[in-house]
DNA sequence: TTTCACAAGAGGTCTGACATCTTTTTTATG
DNA sequence: CATAAAAAAGATGTCAGACCTCTTGTGAAA
């Protein structure tokens, strides 16, 4: 990709991206993207920054600030003097530090994703999610189970809990509907809560175990059970630290190869 | 911790820090360890950019490079017209973007750490190991096998891997034995690599697994066989970006929790 | 041929100005 | 006096340009 196909897809990208959103953030993502998808080959010499500012029509600080947070999570390496070059591995979305969904993530695998066993109940919270989602004790809680699939074959178990109380009181049986329509099309969660919510996810905080299966999950992705699952539970919070979402899954042990980029900066042994 | 003990901490740290590194890394693991070391609070406001910049003697363009990889990092949270915040819930020790080594984790989770039936032998690479590391076929390497105690109870079983050739031919015996030292005075082997090899880690990258504990494993951890255990797998790499080491970690279920940090910047679903 | 000095090119840092957003204060208006 | 609008204050975001420092290539001198 050469500096006038930045320059032209950029120019659409900043167009067409959320109006709230920061010079600064728009370009991290622009670039990012145009990485994890191959645009840039791992290792190939990135424009010079005076270049980029120029041909993006944004100034160098921009630019600078936008490649210290790619380098910083593994994207890219600049060399003083040098230049600056795409990571020789850089993240791809089985990169547990990006908070992509399962379904990316399947299709990121090269599988077809799918889903099974749908199931969407409304229940009172329990005591640790009342804690991990900062909820009054007993509040009422939408509750997601799903069986997913890559390429057919049963991959992982997501239990997704969002309180009600984030819908209206009077919007919710619309909400409820629209949902149950977002989850039959294969659209994400976070994608039903920006669109049909306004809410934006932030970030999340996840948590992973080995764990064995226990019945239920085993008979929902049909192994054995006592069979080894990584369990990833995660609390995804809003712009303004909010939790919003709380969500479990279980990995059927050799389904993804989850790695993790990791920092030494600032860590001293 | 006010601005005049901000700007005294920081000259300390400034002239002890390593010469060949640059400013803004400086500040950003400056502000970053004390942050998770406790001297700056959860949600409280840092002074702004400008006082910043003044208190740390440095500019301000600086400054906001440090804070934009501390935000991307999940430590602190910007808010335009507003101020900068300590996250509410900043990574810790356990996050595992961090690259933090086993004994940092076991101090940092309250306990004493510990090493048990330290084995440091010399082999030939097998062919999954040559390939991590780009060695040749049959390169001989140090695998350095430790048990990890918190407070005396094993909670990881760590194999390290280094290539021989990291050690000049002339010096290999005596290295071997500064090595033997460090591993004994429970030092790290990164503290290791750096103050000896003068070789520094820059990050490194981390498979998780959901494994049954294999009988050999099993009864290094006393534990029983077929107990769940997490592994990771990571090769550290320099700046230039070569392997310069391998390591396996056994994890007892439940000896930690592991957290880690997903921005969800650039990703959208 | 080798070595050294210099120039070119790239990222790193500094400075100061202005833009934009949020919050608080002041002022004008009913 | 109460309320709404306007202004000011304070913070982060963006821009522009200069200069510093490091790496690399080139060409002159030994």
């Amino acid at each position: 990709m050469n500096l006038s196909e930045l320059s032209e897809t950029f120019a659409k990208w900043n167009k067409e991206s959320a109006e709230g959103m920061q010079l600064t953030q728009k370009v991290t993502e622009f670039l990012r993207k145009i990485i994890m998808d191959g645009f840039l080959a791992p290792e190939s010499q990135l424009p010079n920054e005076l270049d980029l500012s120029t041909y993006l029509d944004i100034s160098r600080s921009t630019v600078r600030s936008a490649l210290a947070t790619l380098e910083q999570g593994g994207f890219i390496k600049r060399l003083w003097g040098v230049g600056t070059f795409v990571a020789k591995n850089p993240p791809t979305y089985t990169n547990l530090s990006l908070n992509s969904g399962v379904t990316q993530l399947i299709r990121s695998s090269g599988a077809v994703p799918g889903t099974a066993e749908i199931m969407i109940t409304t229940r009172p919270a329990s005591e640790s999610v009342c804690s991990l989602l900062q909820l009054e004790v007993e509040a009422l809680t939408i509750v997601i189970e799903r069986v997913r699939l890559a390429d057919n074959r049963r991959v992982v178990f997501t239990v997704d809990v969002l309180p009600l109380k984030l819908f209206e009181e009077s919007e919710k049986d619309i909400a409820l509907t629209v949902l149950r329509q977002f989850i039959d099309d294969q659209e994400s969660i976070y994608s039903f809560l920006r669109q049909q919510m306004n809410l934006e996810i932030h970030h999340g905080i996840a948590w992973i175990k080995p764990l064995s299966a226990e019945q239920y999950i085993a008979e929902k992705l049909q192994i054995c059970e006592g069979c080894n699952i990584l369990q990833i539970e995660q609390v995804d919070y809003s712009n303004n630290g909010e939790p919003l979402a709380l969500s479990h899954e279980y990995y059927v042990a050799d389904a993804f190869r989850f790695h993790i980029y990791r920092s030494n900066q600032g860590v001293y042994l």
